[in-house]
RNA sequence: GCCGAAGUGGCGGAACUGGUAGACGCGCUGGACUCAAAAUCCAGUGGGGCUGGGCCCCGUGCGGGUUCGACUCCCGCCUUCGGCACCA
């Protein structure tokens, strides 16, 4: 018999798929968002052109092609683009590193990444590829900045940064992790610079609040999402200082506390402190501290386990409850980025102003307690109603939550202070001092200030440099014929922004452009964008949680509000899939434990790759790579095509429908992969059901009296297993004299075979099984009973007794329950 | 420290709504085919005990509980992984 060879099927289908165009998706004549044409779009995210193809991505990429072929085969039209996120530091380095320009390593990779992923079959939309790298890409990456810069929301101003001193360039709040750059692991240096943000705090709430949107997400990340926004509700109450005609504003969650307060502090960069300080015995010591904290690394700063230092000021504020004088403290534990920058510090009821009490010997006075009036060990930090104020005037005796409340509202009235929210999410730092990124398209004029290039002469191309090496500042800035430019404003002579933009936002919009991906008018036309957004299944990994999720998330929203767009959440239900491990840890060059898809395809071919990534176990959870595994699938796809063949030789079926067990297996087999596929969004179990199905069917193939059965049986395992297998489930299907596979409807269960003839009853007494045997459908309860009464096994266990409870449980089992 | 997820054979995993624990695959054992091997096909495979061939006991991280019945629900722990962490 013919052997399976894989390269040969695999290679004969993909160039049957690209000459007949199969999977691509144009456009409507004219999209109307209201068309009522079943259609979806299924999109895994965006990835880096590393040069190869790992195993995340095939994983990826599988997923979304399963969904993709049964959607089509459902009756869907599909929108299933690829593309790539082309900008960044990894070309860049290796320009460095090794010479090349980084859009020739870059597109040389794309080169190999792309063939490496039509080697694997997936069912893409070719036609639509892009690549952020592309001028015609990031034309529009920069129209939409000046979008943003022109609401408002794109500003530039000198702020206390990130800096990692490996990369050479800042990074954004999310990219750092655990004080460190989260692409190149340095630690991060503080450092005061010029730079451009995205104000998306000002989206903080829409964030928050248009969850709700969401079809299906991972509970876990839209908990990352909500921890990261880190939204607070409380207000800011506003501490006088003595000798000074100005008052300091604080945040607080506890107002109910503010009887409590000891002492005040201020974060070390606070503005008002050289005036607070000037002339006074403390200046130098505070003006010392200050300059020793902006020296510190951010990793030694952030660590709580460290003892708390601090410098006193001379100076005191009054506590606007009951006039008190609080000395002013300068503490690095408070940080200039978050509430106001000063805290009011109630050492008994918070762990950090707790311990800079105890360390500097201030006053500790407790003004919550247990509602039941019990002692407790300070800090107490309880704020739920179990908890009351204590001496802390006419409050005293509220529960936490009332006194909260009313504490709040009285310094409103008294316009000492009023509610306000406080969140721990930063506005979005998005220009980067590198090379290989989409330049900033504004000019800065001496006269006229930032300038945004005109749309008209965009896109504002990256100038060719010698040397891409990042020394602080930008590459761009050596290339100065192109950074002298004109003021577009007043025509005087001026220079080019520098600074490209953070490749997050590259990819915060990119979903749109595949709808659209050759309008030279617009990034994407609202009706086109209407027509197929949002997407209905995103896929890919939770190291997006919060980066690319949350600013994909954010520039929706904007363009939504700027009439760009008709919806405001891009992606209705996501999906995360696992990691692969090899070898106990995770793949890496570094480590040396990569698989290659490229050596496994060429051995075992893509079909049993795809079989098995998703094989290995359920698709969201992290598991090992083994490499008897793939070639379990391998031999599975080797069984089903012996069986096929066998069957095709047999000749073409008879007339007459097919029936008997083996028919009923094939339909539950179809009801079960189904429901597991679009109901349970789960993968793995298909592929078993598929497998025991092919099983069955062995043990049944040589009896002549199911030849029919045995017929419709295989057809039916080759039809569930082609989203997994398509190509050799296509050639199958072809040789059993059918044809076009993936275009044939998806297989529907005939409820009149799903029912089975018979069942194995199981007996328990006493809720333990002590026998099982078969029995014919559609007994009634009361002779399942008596049946299961009258076998010896089970009257030896009933040992003459009278059952004095009988469970049925239809078509499972008979628990009898005697005392 | 706070939040979240997960612990099932030698291994990856299945068991969907509280109803046969271990589907399917890997590995291993035996058999068929073969001069032989590979490939393939068939059968067996959680642990322990008794044994006239079948039966009994134990078993889903640990300890309790609810229930006729618990991998599944409840309470309390342990371990692993992930996220956040001076955010006032």
């Amino acid at each position: 018999m013919e052997r399976y060879d894989p390269d040969a099927i695999e290679r004969k289908w993909q160039e049957t798929w690209a000459r007949e165009g199969a999977f691509l998706v144009p456009n409507p004549e004219r999209a109307d968002p209201a068309d009522p044409a079943p259609r979806t779009y299924v999109l895994e995210m965006l990835p880096y052109p590393s040069g190869d193809l790992h195993m995340g991505h095939v994983l990826n990429y599988t997923l979304g092609d399963v969904v993709t072929h049964v959607r089509r085969r459902r009756g869907f039209t599909v929108l299933r683009p690829m593309g790539y996120d082309a900008f960044g530091l990894p070309a860049e380095n290796a320009a460095i590193r090794e010479g090349g320009h980084p859009r020739l390593i870059t597109e040389r990779n794309i080169a190999s990444i792309r063939a490496q992923a039509k080697r694997m079959g997936w069912a893409i939309d070719w036609g639509r590829e892009i690549s952020t790298h592309e001028p015609e890409y990031y034309r529009w990456t920069q129209w939409l900045f000046l979008e943003l810069y022109e609401a408002g929301l794109a500003y530039r101003r000198e702020a206390p940064v990130k800096w990692c001193p490996n990369d050479q360039t800042v990074l954004a709040n999310e990219q750092v992790v655990e004080g460190r750059c989260e692409r190149c692991g340095a630690e991060v240096e503080a450092k005061s610079l010029e730079q451009w943000f995205f104000r998306i705090t000002a989206y903080a709430d829409r964030l928050l609040d248009e969850m709700v949107q969401l079809e299906s997400w991972p509970e876990r990340v839209l908990t990352m999402q909500r921890n990261w926004i880190g939204r607070s509700h409380g207000c800011e109450v506003v501490f006088e200082v003595e000798g000074l005609e100005t008052g300091i504003p604080v945040f607080t969650t506890r107002p109910d506390t503010l009887f409590g307060a000891t002492f005040f502090v201020l974060a070390p960069e606070h503005p008002l402190i050289p005036e607070l300080v000037r002339g006074t015995s403390q200046e130098a010591a505070v003006l010392d501290y200050v300059r020793r904290t902006a020296a510190e690394s951010a990793v030694e700063r952030a660590d709580p386990a460290k003892e708390k230092t601090g410098v006193f000021t001379g100076r005191h504020v009054a506590n606007p409850v009951n006039g008190e004088r609080l000395p002013v403290w300068v503490a690095d534990y408070v940080v200039l980025e978050y509430g106001t920058g000063a805290i009011m510090a109630v050492p008994a009821h918070d762990e950090r102003d707790f311990a800079f009490a105890t360390r500097f010997g201030l006053e500790i006075r407790q003004v919550v307690e247990p509602a039941d009036g019990s002692a407790v060990e300070l800090p107490y930090v309880e704020k739920t109603g179990s908890a009351r104020s204590v001496g802390s005037g006419r409050f005293s005796g509220l529960a936490t939550p009332d006194a909260i409340r009313e504490i709040g509202a009285w310094l409103e009235d008294d316009g000492r202070g009023k509610a306000a929210v406080g969140y721990r999410l930063r506005d979005w730092l998005l220009s980067r001092q590198r090379y290989w990124g989409c330049p900033i398209p504004i000019v800065h004029c001496a006269a006229c200030g930032p300038v945004p290039v005109p749309r008209d002469e965009l896109p504002v191309l990256l100038p060719e440099v010698d040397d891409y090496k990042p020394r602080g500042r930008s590459p761009l800035a050596a290339a100065e014929s192109w950074v002298a430019t004109a003021c577009p404003r007043c025509g005087a002579p001026a220079r080019r922004e520098t600074d490209t933009m953070d490749t997050f936002v590259d990819s915060s919009w990119y979903f749109l452009r595949y709808a659209d991906p050759r309008n030279d008018r617009a990034p994407v036309a609202r009706e086109i964008a209407d027509y197929w957004l949002p997407v209905r299944q995103y896929i890919g990994g939770i190291e997006h949680a919060i980066l690319h999720l949350l600013y994909a998330r954010f520039f929706t929203k904007v363009l939504c509000d700027l009439g760009l767009l008709g919806f405001s959440e891009p992606f209705l239900r996501l999906f995360n899939q696992g990691m692969i491990y090899y070898l106990g840890a995770k793949m890496s060059k570094s480590k040396g434990n990569v698989v290659a898809p490229d050596s496994i395809v060429e051995r075992f071919g893509a079909d049993a790759l795809r079989l098995y990534i998703l094989f290995m176990g359920p698709a969201e959870d992290d598991k090992e790579w083994q490499d008897t595994g793939i070639e379990g699938t391998y031999r599975f796809l080797g069984r089903l095509w012996r069986l096929a063949l066998e069957v095709a030789a047999v000749g073409p079926p008879a007339a007459e429908p097919p029936d008997g067990p083996l028919v009923r297996r094939a339909h539950a087999t179809i009801a079960k992969v189904t429901d597991d596929l679009e109901r349970r969004f789960q993968f793995n179990t298909p592929i078993a059901a598929v497998m025991e199905l092919v099983n069955d069917v062995y043990l049944a193939k040589d009896d002549p009296a199911q030849v029919r059965a045995v017929r419709f049986a295989t057809e039916t395992a080759i039809s569930l297993i082609q989203p997994y297998a398509p190509h050799v489930a296509e050639e199958l299907w072809e040789r059993l004299g059918n044809e076009r596979l993936w275009e044939q409807p998806w297989p529907e269960p005939d409820p009149g075979l799903l029912g089975r003839d018979s069942f194995e009853l199981v007996v328990q007494v006493n809720g333990k099984v002590r026998e099982r045997l078969e029995v014919e459908a559609g007994l009634s309860d009361p002779e399942l009973v008596e049946l299961a009464r009258t076998l010896p096994r089970i009257r030896a266990h009933l040992e003459g007794k009278e059952p004095s409870r009988v469970i049925v449980v239809p078509g499972k089992l008979v628990n009898l329950v005697v005392s």
